[in-house]
RNA sequence: UGACCCAUGGUGUAAUGGUAGCACUCCGGUUUUUGGUAUCGUCAGUCAAGGUUCGAGUCCUUGUGGGUCAACCA
């Protein structure tokens, strides 16, 4: 077997480079550390991808970790979601884990530092100490409390653990180096006082460990060999190796975590940021944070979208160091590949407009057989309900047409997919002209599959319909992009929402065939010549609800445009 | 007047000093009982200037452009 070379990405030559200077493979450990504080979105998913991606090529565990260090963000119904998220893009990690599970041994840790003296109280405003951290290019200067003794250090840490002082009072500072060029190494805060309930640790604590003292030890703990997380990160990158470098001990575990840092993923028409995803769903833009017009899982999920397809277009998109905005075209792309090989096709009429066969008997009725998928084995097919009133497409139909239009015209040809061949004779009109009610005749011998020679005759132009008596109504929920700008949160002087698509939801009421009645919440079907379309959870035993995934190419609408 | 990161077709990525490739998008042909799918094809790229080298997208220098960093957020 010759397997094709894959080119691999910077991270994992980071890793094979590891390897090829002596890393054990066994020692190859992964983690996916997101905040339960939001719902996660196709940002997301990039980094999930890439970790347990990892983990698949590498054999490796992966972990779940919840970095729950600030309860005044933290809920329960996140840390729930992003697991549920998590598992059903199809991942399985090896152990879900907690920040808070370290906060006992964070905090011993913290005791010995402050007895090395690598770490005081202060006591100074929050202000006070803004202004000694200087800029990015002033240095900073010393807080008049970094010379604290030992023994007044420990006295006052332990008042700040027993709840002894107001939350913004005292925090606790690693002692680095104010002059540092590196903000984040002028003595950055490693605990604060928040006298929050925790959705695990409940009131056990009312200190708090920060991100980036939590991070790294976190990490060696679970002796993660990579950690890999987004390029704002990259500044606090010596921050986290300082931090390990206190607790790490070469005698005991060789395993020195490192952080790496990749690009996160943006994609064109939509926002990933979680503070402006939260202000569309709190503002009532979008109806929450599975509306399927939302770039999270559970909108995208929602929206019909298959983990797969989310596999897919992580994989295709790649990763790297570089700013970038993918085109929201190869997400969809992604979607339609799968279902195109996935889905059932069936017919539903979005836009009804009535035909009458004028020759086909009053009171009959037929069911043709239909197949789920004309072109490939397995899919099966079912009954589909044929009568003399019908309905199809308004915009299938026209008085008049030139040749490029192949669809039903006065005086020509179409045929109806899976029934008979029907040729338009007539139209009634309402009073605005608009029409109403085409009268066609057909050819009963050219049945679809009958295998007459009528049966073979070439039209050109196949249209989809449903049979009126027999057809169930549907809501159907036709979705187009939430903003009309390719980066709404890319313009400096215009606020993202000015970009929102006023048209991004239009609900209509359709027409779907019968066999349809009984789908259920995410079932996934091409509605012939339309697009691809999801059974929404609002579905109930009287109302059928779609929501429409994603529409088929439609290089007619193109032609005809122009 | 700082530190650090980044720069390849319209978009996203590959080429690890040796033929600039792949995918998406756009456009066009063929097939088609979905104007879908499939299939074939076209257009289109190494930020700039120097340098090293037989040879530079890749290494060096200097520019230019973009990004990140001053939350008791992560």
């Amino acid at each position: 077997m010759s397997e094709e070379k894959k080119s691999l990405n910077f991270l994992e030559q980071i890793i094979e480079e590891d390897l090829a200077n002596g890393l054990p493979k066994e020692k190859l450990r992964f983690r996916f550390p997101p905040e339960p504080n939001g719902y996660l979105h196709i940002g997301h998913a990039a980094s999930i991808c890439l970790n347990f991606g990892l983990g698949l090529k590498y054999n490796a565990p992966v972990n779940l970790r919840f970095d729950d260090t600030n309860p005044a963000k933290e809920e329960q119904e996140y840390v729930d979601s992003i697991q549920h998220d998590v598992h059903w893009l199809g991942f399985q990690w090896d152990q879900v884990l907690y920040s808070s599970d370290y906060f006992q041994q964070l905090y011993d840790w913290t005791i010995a530092l402050i007895k090395e003296g690598k770490a005081y109280v202060d006591d100074q405003s929050s202000e006070a100490m803004a202004i000694q951290k200087g800029t990015p290019t002033e240095p900073g200067t010393n807080s008049p409390n970094r010379d604290r003794s030992i023994e007044e250090n420990l006295e006052l840490f332990l008042k700040m653990k027993n709840g002894e002082f107001d939350e913004g009072s005292h925090v606790l500072r690693a002692k680095i180096d104010m002059k540092h060029t590196n903000m984040h190494m002028r003595d950055p805060i490693m605990y604060r006082i928040l006298k929050k309930h925790h959705h695990r640790t409940g009131n056990d604590w009312c200190i708090y460990p920060m991100y980036d003292w939590t991070h790294g030890e976190s990490d060696y703990i679970e002796q993660i060999s990579h950690s890999i997380c987004t390029l704002e990160f990259k500044s606090h990158r010596d921050l986290y190796d300082w931090y390990v470098d206190q607790v790490f001990d070469e005698t005991k575990l060789e395993l020195r975590p490192k952080q790496r840092e990749f690009a996160r993923r943006n994609l064109s028409y939509t926002v990933m940021s979680k503070r402006k995803l939260l202000q569309l769903v709190e503002e009532g833009v979008v109806n929450g944070w599975d509306d399927p017009r939302m770039p999270t899982i559970s909108g995208l999920r929602r929206r019909g979208y298959t983990a797969n397809s989310i596999r897919t277009f992580s994989d295709t998109a790649g990763i790297s160091k570089r700013d970038n905005v993918t085109d929201v075209a190869l997400l969809e792309h992604c979607i339609k590949d799968d279902l195109n090989k996935t889905a059932p096709r069936v017919m539903a009429v979005l836009n009804p407009v009535k035909v009458v066969i004028t020759n086909y008997p009053k009171d009959k009725e037929e069911f043709l057989n239909a197949n789920y998928n004309d072109y490939e084995e397995g899919f099966g097919s079912r009954p589909v309900p044929f009568s003399k009133e019908l309905y199809i497409e308004k915009e299938d139909f026209r008085e008049e047409a030139n040749k490029k239009f192949f669809r039903l015209k006065l005086g020509k040809e179409v045929r109806l997919k899976n029934a008979y061949i029907i040729k338009a004779e007539s139209c009634i009109k309402d009073e605005n002209g608009e029409v109403t009610e085409i009268h066609c005749t057909y050819d009963e011998n050219s049945l679809s599959g009958s295998g007459s020679e009528a049966s073979k005759r070439k039209v050109k132009g196949t249209l989809h319909w449903v049979s009126i008596k027999h057809a169930e109504k549907a809501e159907v929920r036709v979705y187009d992009r939430l903003f009309t700008d390719e980066a709404p949160d890319g313009h400096k002087d215009k606020d993202f929402k000015e970009f929102l698509n006023p048209d991004s939801l239009n609900t209509i009421e359709a027409f779907v065939e019968p066999s349809l009645k009984t789908a259920k919440e995410l079932d996934r079907f091409q509605f012939q010549r339309l697009g691809y379309f999801c059974v929404d959870k609002d579905t109930t035993s009287e109302k059928l609800v779609f929501n429409r995934t994603v529409p088929l190419r439609d290089s007619w609408a193109k032609m005809d445009s122009k």
